[in-house]
DNA sequence: CTATACGCTTACGTAAACGTAAGTGGCGTG
DNA sequence: CACGCCACTTACGTTTACGTAAGCGTATAG
């Protein structure tokens, strides 16, 4: 049952002009290819990151959605806002050498890059103090469970 | 000028019922010794986290307030909600072992620690990947300033 | 008396990234 | 035709930890 559904990628009855070997997604699929919620790519769309074409009202992702998504999502990972991957973006010029694009990603890599170290410092710590309080507590426990309201 | 203001902890005239000893520190005070602002003492203390005691409408922290900060910014640092904070400090009790409290606290610091050690790992991945783009994105800059509008 | 400094309260604003509810529509199937 | 599934839109809600403004009282220095 349900068989037509999944997999056929947008062979359907449609009119939209497409560029022949364009393969358009829909949102469903876009969603389980890259692991986020329908939610996330519409959100994405709405703060201008993602522009599929539409069938109607239906959303298709091209190829070079695909692209952005994944751009996305890596700039995500290492903690760029999406404000910052918007900004990077939108200076995408498909003519040009995009000196300015590539100019501002190093900026803001190495910059976000000094914050991640700053992180993983603080980090660490946490770690070490929160070991320490472990053992701590452990060895409180570990009083108490034989030695009942000592020191106050 | 302004001499009487800093370093002399109310010894003001106010009649507070106070234990001898106790040194009563003001907001302003508080906020300099812990390296926070008033508003952070506000918030914590319509939080529950702390309750400073009033000489009228002002609020004096006693020597508890000051260990319970201790205890909240420790908190914070490895990385506990406030409201993680308050329920360990909720169930402190003066007289008992305390064993309930100490047990939770043992749990949410695993459970905290385990966190943190996903946090490090996801950190140092991204610190990864974001190196790598540095050194890809130099790369590009280096060829563009030479050659112009290459690959498309 | 007046200018500061310090303190108080109430309450809306902020940031990020979606979650979730509500109501609607198209398409293919039994 | 009713059903289920997929998709759409609008829009308010969520979370955390305060920031910040507004307006006002109190105490001290000059």
């Amino acid at each position: 049952m349900n068989m037509m559904r999944a997999g056929m990628p947008a062979a359907t009855a449609n009119d939209v002009p497409n560029e022949p070997g364009e393969e358009l997604t829909r949102i469903g699929e876009m969603a389980k290819l890259f692991g986020v919620t329908l939610r996330t790519l519409r959100f994405y769309e709405d703060k201008g990151l993602l522009k599929p074409i539409r069938d109607g009202a239906t959303r298709l992702y091209t190829h070079r959605d695909k692209a952005r998504l994944k751009l996305i999502l890596l700039g995500r990972k290492v903690g760029f806002s999406l404000r910052d991957v918007k900004q990077i973006m939108d200076l995408y010029d498909p003519a040009g050498s995009n000196m300015r694009q590539l100019k501002v990603t190093l900026d803001k890599s190495e910059k976000q890059l000094a914050r991640l170290d700053r992180q993983r410092a603080l980090l660490d710590e946490a770690i070490v103090d929160l070991q320490q309080l472990v053992s701590v507590v452990r060895g409180k426990l570990a009083d108490g469970s034989v030695q009942n309201a000592a020191a106050n």
